[in-house]
DNA sequence: TATTAAATTGTAATGATTTCAATTTAATAA
DNA sequence: TTATTAAATTGAAATCATTACAATTTAATA
């Protein structure tokens, strides 16, 4: 597959070594835009690979993260969730059913921002934009219920 | 004091008790805009009044939570964080020591990007932005080291 | 093929948060 | 003012994501 040798290569010119757990973990996120937990990575995986330790997941979250390969969301309570997609976006969370969807839209004034928060002194290295409220889904439930 | 007096104005017109506990949240909240965690407000809290339980910390800010009376802030790994400031503003997180800073800035485009969201079939009723990175008191110190 | 630093593994510990049942209290009506 | 009751408080115990740790295995290199 023509994804694993992308992978091989994220990880050779991040100068981490390939591993087996690491590629299917890297995997995993590419083919999965759910956001998903730490855990939710190692119930799907430990399927395949019995032997998987979940401690590996977080290892490998965390490595993937400090390399910026893939970016940890903290915008969820008590659950780190994961995202392999590094286009600019945003998310948005659905309160009732937790679910996070990605969001899509110009953002002109991002520099103009970031040098606003410059000003005060600090140093600006991430940018995050969350929305909450109640997703299409559940919307389309409520109603379903109240008629 | 009339904050408090505040405070309990409030409380009514929510319509939820008024008691002592809750009324020392409020107060510690608005006059820490540190966005303290529920352990923090707990510890001092309890020097004043021994007879606090940590649980009660919990139910409250979980009910002024719920009543829109604080904001609470899940951008921070592992523990949630409280804040009374009802403005409009947005939060820079110092990857190195954990602070967070209230940032202002004018976002002329809010209610374009709520509706560009709206579009998609999802309901927004919070916006948050967040900023990562290091802050000013970090960015000193490192000075100091390495000059 | 040997070496070595890095990665993996499983177990145990940590620590924020939640659950729960008993007790106390604020708000209300008599 | 007092009695009633639903809500709030309390502390102990449970939960659950995450981290620490030490032993084992493995990828990369010479």
């Amino acid at each position: 597959m023509n994804a694993v040798k992308n992978h091989i290569e994220l990880l050779k010119n991040h100068n981490i070594k390939i591993t087996q757990q690491r590629l299917e973990i890297l995997h995993y996120l590419d083919s999965h835009h759910t956001h998903p937990t730490a855990d939710e990575i190692y119930q799907d995986l430990v399927k395949k690979y019995p032997s998987l330790s979940k401690t590996t997941v977080y290892n490998n979250l965390e490595t993937l993260t400090n390399e910026g390969i893939i970016q940890q969301l903290t915008i969820c309570p008590s659950e780190h969730r994961y995202d392999f997609n590094k286009e600019m976006h945003h998310h948005f969370i659905c309160k009732q059913c937790g679910r996070i969807y990605d969001v899509y839209f110009p953002c002109p004034n991002i520099e103009i921002i970031k040098k606003d928060i410059m000003k005060s002194g600090h140093k600006v290295e991430e940018i995050h934009g969350y929305f909450r409220g109640i997703c299409k889904e559940c919307l389309k439930k409520r109603e379903e219920k109240n008629g």
